[in-house]
This record gives structure tokens, sequence and C-alpha cells, in this order.
RNA sequence: GCGGAUAUGGUGGAAUUGGCAGACACGUUAGAUUUAGGAUCUAAUGCGCAAGCGUGCAGGUUCAAGUCCUGUUAUCCGCACCA
């Protein structure tokens, strides 16, 4: 009889449904569990197995946690804001809002067709208004609180898709969306200053449980470093330059100043700079270079002295000359430097090209060759001198500096305040309203959700304007403060605004009064286990945890950290071994899958293809493989016994089996799990039976992966009405684990030259006899001299003789 | 350049505290079944005719090393003139 994996699913996955089996129940008595993944952006492409990957993992832990007893809360969503929709409404005319809701209705259906446990009566759009009232309203809180400001910057920025783009977006000077060079635009943007929340997004790692290189990576995005900041008096300028060092124990060694070219020294005392053409030459040079340019071209030092312009070291009294480069950057620290080139690479590079002094004052390099950067003697250093110990001098000048008011020691970031806005229309209304009289002033609270208006065009305009800039019926409004005319922000949120705290309303996702019952937070957050890309652990992570902890700051969320537990899973390559893209035409279509093979042998394929954390390529072949296995599984009907206990045969199997499976789901080894559960199969099949309890615990093991089979199987054969809601996770016997006879190998010297079946619990000088009577050890030690004997229980005897 | 990771058969990948390398699959080969193909079942399958040799490479520690130590190479990922 062959297993109709066609109509088995839709007939489950309806079932399912029904009965409500997988909705979270609130404020339930049994101990909860809360995991979650990333929600989809629903592009028109759909999903590919990629996505099943990610959800498969946790989907796996959610069914077992249920069928341990546990409450579970595993919902699903769909992240709908963003540029390719917003694009593909441009080129073909069709409204955005058309272009999602066909998109998340086709990703329904292809998530619903691999019987995902997903609780679907809390599904959320965060284009939806009922939901992004509650962003907006998160908005507004952290304007309230001076989180999110106005401020005009450089700003990188798209020609192609005509928006602004946060560094996060335009990593490497490429476009995040269409990856065209990114370019330097003056503009006034909106900022979140996530920047405050920078020690406290470090300090809440040492809380959580997240992957090392996950950690590592947030680590190395805030970027934390401490130094000083030291003042240099300027030769016939009222003025001091103001810089940021992390090495302010070589201030002896100072022997130029490096400003920004964007330093705003340089216009102030436009007057006194004797080559000021050529200052704005190079001004202009760097200007034209798209960031790219600038970090790429590291090799190669440029840059131009500054002519009447002389810093006084304030701690020997020197005169160093002034350069303008743009090695220096202006966002971070004070844009500009005390170059050392004894022990800075950089400033090293920069002396040799341009013939200043390098003047060593840590002994242990040869300045001659190379900047040195180690640890050594202080020379050259005043009252620093003999010190021998970095962290002493360095806390030695820093009190030198604050006693003599020159400096202090403090701290700086790499991470830059979020740059919070899109001039785009897809995306949710920034609720603020510019008033001639008021400045900035927030819509009410009570006039959320601010919504999107209908538009006709929504081409940005050609100086970057937002389309809601052309919309006067939007633009157009009275002052929420004075009731005067004024003027609407037209910029919309970007991307990740919705993405920011999406878990939190899953947890109440009907509530019209706040975007989450207090009381029900505190029973379902944190967030027990997050599974997630690892290319969203810099940007969506550090993101969600600010406004988390913003929000935790307000105190309308419980505990400090969103997410207990985050884990990442690896790629699924294309058959070619390439990363899946549809330029290459290497993808895999879910669907394609489900409809050959079924849904679970997708499921199980995508968890037994390899580390859940690493890459795999496709192969179809080894589909096939999973095919053939659950094949076999629904076979064994045909050799299925009466029993309602273990028989002595598969005792031990069944008990180590329920073991690894347990053990191996919660570790994320989802492919040894599998591989037990094949393990297992293949004995069932050697031993030529399987009684009811035993299948019974064969079918609840296999059912987070394969749930479909196993309910046919669990329903035909009359175990109940559903596997699902019904069954209990079986448990194992440490002691039924243990077989009584062991093999174990006998070497001499490390190498093996027998093997012998012993009791288990055989001593030690007993194994060691058993050995030795082996005639071909006996053989082997004739006439040597046993120098040693070992045994290590279960595992081997090893004879070391001379 | 800095940080992190990885390296095991023809392929994907397994291997507690160091203790039988190659679990589980895929593929391949042979056989059975089948009109044929496919599917299924059975057996074999690291390399070598052998003694032996085998976990990127070179050393080291140990009775014993994929695992620990030192050095080195390659690949991938993240950051990248961050003072």
């Amino acid at each position: 009889m062959e297993y109709n994996f066609r109509e088995a699913e839709k007939k489950w996955q309806e079932k399912w449904e029904e009965a409500g089996v997988f909705h979270a129940q609130d404020n339930a008595d049994k101990p909860k569990f809360y995991g979650l993944v990333e929600f989809p952006y629903p592009s028109g492409a759909g999903m590919h197995v990629g996505h099943i990957k990610a959800y498969s993992g946790l989907e796996v832990v959610s069914r077992k946690r249920r069928l341990q007893g546990y409450n579970v809360l595993f919902p699903i969503g769909f992240d709908a804001y963003g540029l390719p929709t917003e694009n593909y409404a441009i080129k073909t005319g069709i409204h955005p809002r058309k272009v999602t809701d066909d998109n998340i209705a086709k990703f329904t259906d292809q998530l619903k067709r691999v019987g995902f446990s997903f609780d679907w009566t809390r599904v959320i759009d965060t284009t939806d208004t009922d939901y992004y009232k509650w962003t907006q309203w998160i908005f507004l809180k952290m304007f309230e609180n001076g989180l999110a400001f106005r401020d005009k910057t450089l700003v990188n920025y798209c020609p192609s898709c005509k928006v602004v783009l946060s560094n996060e977006d335009s990593q490497g000077g490429k476009c995040d969306i269409c990856h065209s060079d990114v370019v330097q635009k003056s503009k006034d943007v909106w900022y979140l200053r996530i920047t405050e929340y920078a020690d406290k997004l470090l300090e809440g790692l040492e809380k959580v449980d997240y992957l090392p290189n996950v950690k590592q990576q947030q680590i190395n995005w805030i970027g934390k470093s401490r130094g000083a900041f030291v003042q240099f008096t300027l030769k016939n300028i009222p003025e001091t330059l103001r810089i940021y060092t992390t090495r302010p124990d070589t201030l002896f060694g100072v022997t130029f100043m490096v400003i920004a070219p964007e330093h705003p020294l340089i216009d102030r005392y436009q007057d006194q700079i004797g080559n000021m053409d050529a200052i704005t030459a190079y001004r202009a040079e760097c200007a034209k270079k798209t960031e790219f340019e600038r970090t790429q071209l590291v090799k190669d030092k440029t840059g131009v002295k500054i002519e009447g312009l002389t810093a006084i070291n304030p701690v020997n009294g020197k005169e160093v000359p002034v350069y303008i480069s743009d090695y220096v950057m202006m966002g971070y620290g004070t844009g500009a430097i005390m170059a050392v080139p004894a022990h800075d690479d950089r400033d090293y590079a920069f002396a040799k090209k341009f013939g200043i002094d390098i003047i060593e004052v840590i002994e242990g390099g040869n300045i001659q060759e190379a900047a040195y950067a180690g640890d050594g003697k202080m020379v050259n250093s005043g009252f620093l001198n003999g010190i021998t110990d970095k962290q002493t001098a360095i806390a030695k000048m820093i009190d030198y500096l604050v006693e003599n008011g020159i400096g202090e020691g403090g701290v700086q970031y790499k991470m830059k305040d979020w740059a919070f806005n899109r001039q785009r229309y897809w995306g949710e209304p920034i609720p603020i309203v510019h008033c001639p009289h008021c400045g900035m002033v927030a819509v009410p609270y009570d006039e959320l959700p601010l919504k999107l208006p209908e538009v006709e065009n929504f081409e940005p305009g050609s100086d970057g304007e937002s389309p809601l800039a052309k919309i006067d019926s939007f633009v157009h409004c009275k002052c929420p403060k004075c009731g005067g005319d004024a003027k609407r922000e037209t910029d919309t949120m970007p991307q990740w605004a919705g993405s920011s705290w999406y878990f939190l309303r899953y947890v109440d996702p009907h509530n019209p009064e706040s975007f989450a019952d207090y009381e029900k937070l505190k029973y379902w957050m944190p967030v027990d286990w997050y599974n997630g890309g690892m290319e969203h652990v810099t940007r969506h992570l550090i993101y969600s945890r600010f406004w988390y902890k913003f929000l935790y700051d307000l105190g309308v969320v419980p505990y400090e950290e969103p997410y207990a537990k985050r884990t990442a899973q690896g790629l699924i390559l294309g058959p070619d071994g390439v990363k899946m893209s549809k330029s290459r035409g290497n993808v895999i279509d879910p669907n394609e899958v489900v409809d050959v093979y079924g849904a679970d042998v997708l499921r199980t394929y995508v968890l037994f293809m390899g580390d859940y954390e690493k890459a795999a390529p496709w192969s179809e072949s080894s589909v096939k493989g999973c095919k053939r296995f659950i094949d076999r599984v629904w076979n064994l009907q045909t050799i299925l016994t009466e029993g309602d206990s273990y028989c002595a045969k598969l005792e031990s199997l069944l008990h180590k089996t329920v073991k690894k499976v347990s053990e191996d789901i919660e570790a994320l080894k989802y492919n040894t799990a599998i591989a037990a559960l094949m393990t297992l199969l293949n004995g069932v099949y050697d031993a030529g039976e399987i009684n009811r309890a035993e299948l019974r615990t064969l079918l609840i093991l296999l059912n987070p992966f394969a749930p479909h089979v196993t309910e046919e199987m669990w329903e035909t054969l009359g175990y109940g009405e559903m596997l699902a809601r019904d069954a209990t996770w079986p448990t194992y016997d440490p002691s039924k684990c243990v077989d009584s006879t062991v093999e174990i190998v006998v070497q001499i010297c490390g190498k093996i030259r027998a093997k012998l079946t012993v009791p288990t619990d055989i001593s030690a000088e007993e194994a060691i006899r058993l050995a030795k009577a082996e005639p071909r050890i006996a053989a082997e030690i004739e006439g040597k001299t046993v120098i040693k004997e070992l045994y290590v229980k279960g595992k081997l005897v090893n004879i070391v003789a001379k």
C-alpha cells in the first residue's frame, strides 16, 4: 500500500487548523516556550528553500515542546514594507498594497503547504494600519525622549534608488538594495540616537545566550574604544584643536597633526592659511570620492600641509605642523588626530611620504623599518620615561592631562546614530508636523495611525524627495499645538522600523489599546529562542535590542533583553555549490519539492543535509534518500506486531534513540537526530518486526520532522485521533541505554591487533587478562617486556611492550 | 590589515573528557525482481595486490591525536585608514 502524501498532507493541514492545536494559550498554567523565527519579506519571487531551512529548526523544537507539555508561541508574520515592492509597483503601475497582499497570500500558501505549526491566528503584517500605528507610537515616544532628532549631515545617498541609506545599508560603498555606488550628500535627515544605548547594548550581551560569533559581531559593530581627548593649542589662533587618541601614552612622540577634510577649523581661519587654494582643491578632490574609494585606497596616503597653522604639544611645548588628509574621518572622534608615526602604521606611512620626523617613545621595535605598536620601555617621554607597562603609562598621562586641564579620558564608538528615514512611498509615515511657529511637533497619539495617503505616482522626486511631498492634501495640515498652517513630514521610516518590535506584537496581536498588554508580555517574554540568518546579526538584531531597551526604560516591557537565545542557520547553496540567486538560475522552489516528494521529505531533507549552522549545497539525489526514508517508515505497517512494551531485541536501541533525538534537537544537531532515527529504522528492519509500543515511540520521535506521515499512521493504526494533540514525548531510562556486552579493541603499542567482546562491567584486570589470552596478542608479546597495560572502560585494552 | 570560522572517502557529512576515523545518507558496483525503464530488495564500497597507509601541510606532547600544543597554507564570513 503506497503512501499518498498529497492526500495525507492536505488532510492533516486542514485537521490541525480546525482543531487549533498550534494556537498559543495566553496565561496558561503550563510552562511557556516562545520560539521566534525571522519573519519574511514577502517578495514577488516567493519563498525559496532557504526560508524552509530557517523555519524548520525551531519548527522541530516547537513541535517537540508541545509534546513535552509546553504552552508554545511559534508565530509568523510579514515584514512587508520595503523597496523591492515599491520598485515593482513603479515598474508595473500596480499599487504596492496589492503587490504586498498578493505576495503575502503566496507566502502563506507556501508556508501552509510545508505544514509549519505556526499560530496562524497571530499573523502580523507590518504594513497593516493596526500594526504601524504602534510603530509610529514608539517613534513618537523616542521623539519625546530626545532619541529621534533631525540633523543636517553628509549622508550615504543611492543615486539609483534615490534614497538616503544608513551606514548599515551601504556597507562597502554599495547600496544594499540595488548594489550601485553610494555617494555622499548633505541632507536634513532623521536620526535615532542609538549611540546613547551603546553601553547598554554591550553590557546586555553578557546576560544572553547568543552564538559566540553573533556576540563578537555585535561587539565589533558597536566598536567601543577607550582613550583620551587632548587639547592642542594653536599658534596665533584663539582656539584649541581637540583630538581623540587611544594611545595618550605616546603623546611625547607627536610630530604632526592631521584633521579631516571637512573639519570646520579650516573655514574659520581661512585668512591665516597661506595655501588655501591648495587646500580647497584637496577638499574638492576628497568630496568627489565615494566612501568606497576613500576606504579602499588604503595603501596610498594623500594630504596637504596647512601653511600658517601650527599646533603646540601640551606636554612638551613642541611646535608641530598640521595637515589635512582624508585618512582622518570627520565622523569618528573629533575629526582630528595627533600623529605618532613611530607607533602607528598609518601615521608612519604618512610621515614617510611627507618627510616628517619620527620620534621613538617606546623601545622594542625598529622605527627605521616600521611603526612599532607593541610594549616596551618609555623613552624621550619626560615624566613617563622608564615605564614599561602601557596601562600604567596611559593612566599616568590621563592624570596629567586632567590635572593640567588639557584633556581627559574618554570613550568612542564606531557605531553611529541610525539614519532613520527614506524618501520613499512604501514605508510608515513619520508622524511629525513642521510648524513655522512651533518647530517640529508630534502628531497627537489619538490621531495615530497617521495613514499612508493614496498616490498615483510612486516615483521619488528627482532631488531625492519623497513621493508624499507631492500630495498636497497630505502635506498641508494644521499644527497640533498652535492650530496654524503647517506641513507634514513627508519622509517615511526605513525598512528596519517594523521589524524592530514585531516579536512584541505577536504576544498580543489584536490589542487596540496598546502595542501589547504588559501582563501578557510578562508571561511570554523574553523570546526563549530566536533563530535567523547571520546577515541580520548586526543590523536587525542590534536595532531591535535598542528599541526593546528603550521600551524597557519607559517601563512598558518587562525584562532587560528581548531574546534569551540566538542561533543562526547556514545558507542552502544551489546544486552548483554557489549561493542561490535568480540571476544564476540555481534557486530551488519549495513548492516543486513538495509537489514531487512531499512536505515531510522537504522538511527532513533541509535538516538532514548537513550541519544546521553551516552552508550546504542542495542535492536532488539526497532528497530522494529522504523520500526513501519516509516510505520505509510508512512500510513499517507491513511488519507491525502486537505488544504493549518494548521487546528485548529493540529495547536498548529505542532508549538510545530517544536520548539521542531529544538531546540533538536541543543542540541544533538535527542532522544527527535524523541519522539516529534512520539507524533505528534500520535496526527495526534487521529485527524483522516492530510492535505497537515500539512504533508508537518511533512515530512520536519522528513527528516534529515529518508530521504528516506520522499523523496518518497514528490514525490509521488506531493510536488515536491526533498525534500532535494527544501524544506525549517519550522518555528514556539511562540504564537501558547501555548494552550488557561491549566490543573492545586490543592494542599493542597503540596499534589494533584484536577485538574482544566482554561484559560491560568487566574489571580492568579481567579485561587485560582476557586480552593477553587472545592467541594473536599472546604471540605479539611473546619474548617482549610489558611496560604498561591500560584498560579504558568499554573502549580498549592497550599493552605497551618492548 | 584586524576579528571569527572552516579544512575528514567519489559527494553531503558523523565522531563525550584525547581511546576502533568515516555513523547516517548520496553515489558507485554486483545480484534479485521487472517485458523494459523506473521503483523496490540483498550484498559490497577510505586508499593500497600486500605488509601497510590514511582527517590541508610541517613539527611536538602522549601508551594513544581528527581532537591538545607550536608553526604554516588555503577557503569562507564579518569589519576595515575607527586614531
